[in-house]
DNA sequence: TTACTTCCACAACCAAGAGTTGTTTCTGGT
DNA sequence: ACCAGAAACAACTCTTGGTTGTGGAAGTAA
């Protein structure tokens, strides 16, 4: 039982005629035809009188037509449940303080008509957030994948790139520094406390101080932003990294410096990962917005070797 | 959008396993792998997560499962509503006293499961009835169709010669002898009112006539039944024909002789027919019912010869 | 009647689809 | 490292649904 045959079926009932019905279809009258027949023997009635002067139904043909009518309304119903867009896409965040939550939310303002939601999944690492796409628990996730821990199955695109930025306190030495290269950074203590191991941000500043002779220091138990940054403005030796696009909310009541990095640039690469083949409308818009609208990314850039190249 | 492939998803989504919804199909694995694929490619959206340890439905196919079994429900009501032997069988009969209609009154009273409507047609022959039995405006109809106005879809078939009979009044020079030939009918007067031009029944009254060269009077308004046998017990050279099995109320009270005809039994050619492969059940029942349990017919019958050969 | 039109069914053909068996890949458990 | 289970992939067959071309039945007009 298919719904083009009984599609068919109500098109020749309210046409009174096959060839009518097979113009409105867009196929021959022998198709219309030999699907009005496949139905009928499928049934085992007779569903349409054929006269010279067209077809009308039959008495079977007649109990039978509301039926068909209400499985093409049910299929249209179905189809409109899962339909892609129906739905608001669903994009998973590191936190919502990071730069592609902030990035996400401009373009929410700037197509009110794009539903989404910004969920963060308790995910221990970007692998799993891959799966949790797979399984469509989420559409898309910010994340830095490894580019041989891509799973079948999922598309990636290295859509942001977030200068990192020095956060320090009015006492350190480089407090009043307008750049500071990461060379430079060697010798001092960079402190980010709360990397877990086997997530793939602790991979990245793994590869950043490897690549660089940075001493970073991930000790000691994290009590929040707001502790990081009390810490900080009281130290004089103290660092730690950030996002230049992460939103603290503090950072001038302590009155911290965020010190821009440069020559090169160290990024942390984030890649959207989302299903192969999603066709959910928001979710191509929001690409394509982060490609064209996005923050524009500096010149001589480091990032690890083991991400997808843009 | 296939009912097939609808079923096929619900099947995994209930037991969790490509290969027990195929075994429970009756189809392989790569087949109910094939039908997923299919109906994900159709809706645009992964409604399996497939892991090692079988499938489940994803967020849209937890969300589509029961769009899919309502779809299911409702095919499966359309099917229903017209699904051969859901309705009473409507049988036409000329009318309600002839030998056809006592007979499946019969069929009923031993086969009280058996639904079936007794109704009568105002067509004019044999012919038109072919057409309402073709249009499905009744399943069947006890005709004496012309051999050669058997219409394209339509199946005929004798169930039931009713061997002719003469009623006469007790005034009458037959009335106390046991039988009688056609031959002897020569000669006498034969009144049959009511008949109508180019119906089949006027056809079976003229071959006969011209058969054993009777004198048939087809004459004078029809005042019905009850009139014809106050005229005939009351004459002394009236007589008309019945048949033997149709049912007339009164004969009794008028004294009226019913004279089997026989050397040969002349006998009306009840053709029942039918919507070539039709499959109502009580269509058959009745057929294998007249087969059998049906009256027996005597040796040495006369009909038309443009009836169809049993 | 005879032609002509309309409407649908049938026949032949062709490409796509749905089924099969055999094989591969992936994952999780031992 | 190996093995077992689950689903996908590949190659093939055969059915199905589409096409075009044609034919037959019924109404219509000359």
């Amino acid at each position: 039982m298919d719904a083009e045959a009984l599609r068919t079926f109500v098109t020749v009932a309210e046409t009174g005629h096959f060839q009518a019905a097979a113009d409105e279809l867009g196929i021959s009258q022998q198709a219309v035809s030999k699907r009005i027949a496949a139905l009928e023997r499928h049934l085992g009635v007779m569903l349409l009188v054929r006269t010279s002067r067209g077809s009308r139904p039959s008495p079977d043909g007649q109990v039978f037509l509301p039926h068909a009518k209400k499985v093409l309304a049910v299929v249209e119903q179905a189809e409109q449940a899962v339909r892609p867009g129906s739905r608001p896409l669903r994009v998973d965040v590191l936190n919502r303080r990071i730069s592609p939550a902030q990035a996400v939310h401009r373009f929410y303002r700037s197509h009110p008509d794009m539903e989404l939601d910004v969920v963060t999944l308790s995910t221990e690492n970007a692998a799993q957030a891959a799966h949790a796409v797979l399984e469509g628990t989420v559409d898309a996730s910010f994340r830095a994948l490894p580019a041989d821990q891509v799973p079948a199955g999922i598309s990636v695109e290295r859509l942001m790139d977030a200068p990192l930025e020095l956060l320090v306190g009015p006492g350190h030495p480089l407090a009043d520094a307008p750049h500071v290269s990461p060379a430079e950074l060697a010798g001092h203590r960079i402190w980010i406390p709360g990397i877990m191991p086997g997530t793939e941000w602790a991979a990245f500043y793994r590869t950043l101080s490897e690549a660089f002779g940075l001493s970073i220091d991930a000790l000691g138990p994290d009590f929040g932003p707001e502790a990081l940054m009390d810490t900080l403005a009281e130290s004089a030796s103290l660092a730690t990294l950030v996002g230049s696009g992460d939103r603290y909310l503090w950072p001038q009541a302590h009155d911290l410096r965020r010190i821009p990095l440069r020559a090169p640039t160290p990024v942390y690469p984030h890649v959207l990962l989302f299903r192969s083949g999603d066709q959910h409308p928001v979710l191509t818009g929001l690409r394509d917005y982060l490609r064209t609208a996005g923050p524009r990314t500096p010149h001589d850039v480091w990032a690890p070797e083991w991400v997808e190249a843009a």
